[in-house]
DNA sequence: GTGGTCTAGACCACA
DNA sequence: GTGGTCTAGACCACG
């Protein structure tokens, strides 16, 4: 049985990023780091809808891109499951992380600001954010 | 005399981010770095336009939201200048980079990574992308 | 007595095509053929849906579709058989295919392909797959 | 300039095919075919919309398909074009047809057809829908 | 019960 | 002008 999707997902209704791809983006996040294994049950998209104050073709259009992207497989008339081809942790889950740190290494260039600056300013910033 | 624009910026019209807010963001960051000073001349909209092949509405709308920022100045009759009222963040150029950080952040969060491993991958990329 | 289901018929779960519908037209095609005869038994819903995993409203809806064909025909106390009333297209067989050649031809005019390009195309796939 | 939706697509709203992906395999085929070509301009979605009294919605989901599998690329404010990296006519555009064609031969030895007959039905097929 | 499709109409970002 | 996103609500196909 799928987790309460309210404490599964969680939504900036405020963000530049839209909402089916803050889905997708966490569904593929949780899938990569091993807390959604193939096989398991996603809430039906009638549930994450209501739990998120969302509109269901929201969700459903977050759905179907997990599809299309063989994170999610459909189980017709009884919901979407984890896909078996799971494209699970690449050996290291920290590497998922690269592309954004990458960037934020190029800005800290562009700004010529000292490297231990910035990783001071970046561990304080990643214990806070408890 | 400006630079030629197209050495100046480097413009990706295929990536997600918005033309005008690359623009934006590259004007930031060489005044906070110090590679524009205040009272740099600035290249001419229809310059840059022309040269990396915009809409000169793009070049403009950017040069109007650094300007209501206080980064650029019109003088009339010379175009735009990069502003005396220094823009570049004088006490912590570092602050410009919190929310690549924070961004940053919450995708670790999420993959459940811990802040030591992080910050050590962090560490190694800044100091290789010499 | 009935063949065993699971050599009867061949379900493709991840298929497009749904399930019921595979089951329906397996069974017209295989009267329409003569490999099944008016009279014969059909195997039980419960051991078709066991035997292929299925569920069994699926199984049934597929029976209640063909006993409305005139396809099939319920036995009480016998189960479903091949009805009596020939459902095998007895002139023409081969216009139950058809759709599918129409399905063809239009996609045939689309790529503006030769008629004669198409047919010899067909010609050999039809003769290669024996 | 583009061509007049309304001539371009030929849209069967009765059909079980979603009309979505109707226009999604009639770009993808003319796009192979080379009606259209690398750069070509795509009408806008409003156009399409109106002139085949769609909503805008399941044409912008077309489109977005499209851009998606990189058969057509997104020009900012301008509207969309035939992507350059354009998944043409691969070698031989026949070939296209080939997996329809597989499967109604398939239909057709399930069916005990002589190939001949069928031949002959597509024959009469192919050239009557002119 | 499940997800998929479509419509109508609003608002936003971009050039 | 362009496409993108979201909502509200209806209907359908499938199991």
């Amino acid at each position: 049985m799928p987790v309460h999707p309210a404490t599964l997902f969680s939504i900036a209704t405020g963000s530049p990023e839209p909402i089916y791809r803050q889905l997708v983006e966490q569904v593929r996040r949780m899938c990569a780091s091993g807390q959604l294994r193939p096989g398991d049950g996603m809430p039906s998209v009638r549930d994450i809808a209501q739990a998120l104050a969302l509109n269901p073709m929201t969700v459903s259009k977050a759905y179907s891109l997990l599809e299309m992207e063989g994170v999610l497989a459909r189980r017709r008339g009884l919901g979407m499951v984890v896909a078996d081809a799971a494209p699970a942790a690449p050996g290291d889950r920290a590497e998922l992380l690269r592309p954004t740190l990458e960037r934020a290494a190029l800005e800290a260039r562009q700004l010529e600001l000292d490297p231990d600056t910035v990783l001071s300013l970046f561990a304080t910033i990643l214990k806070e954010s408890t």
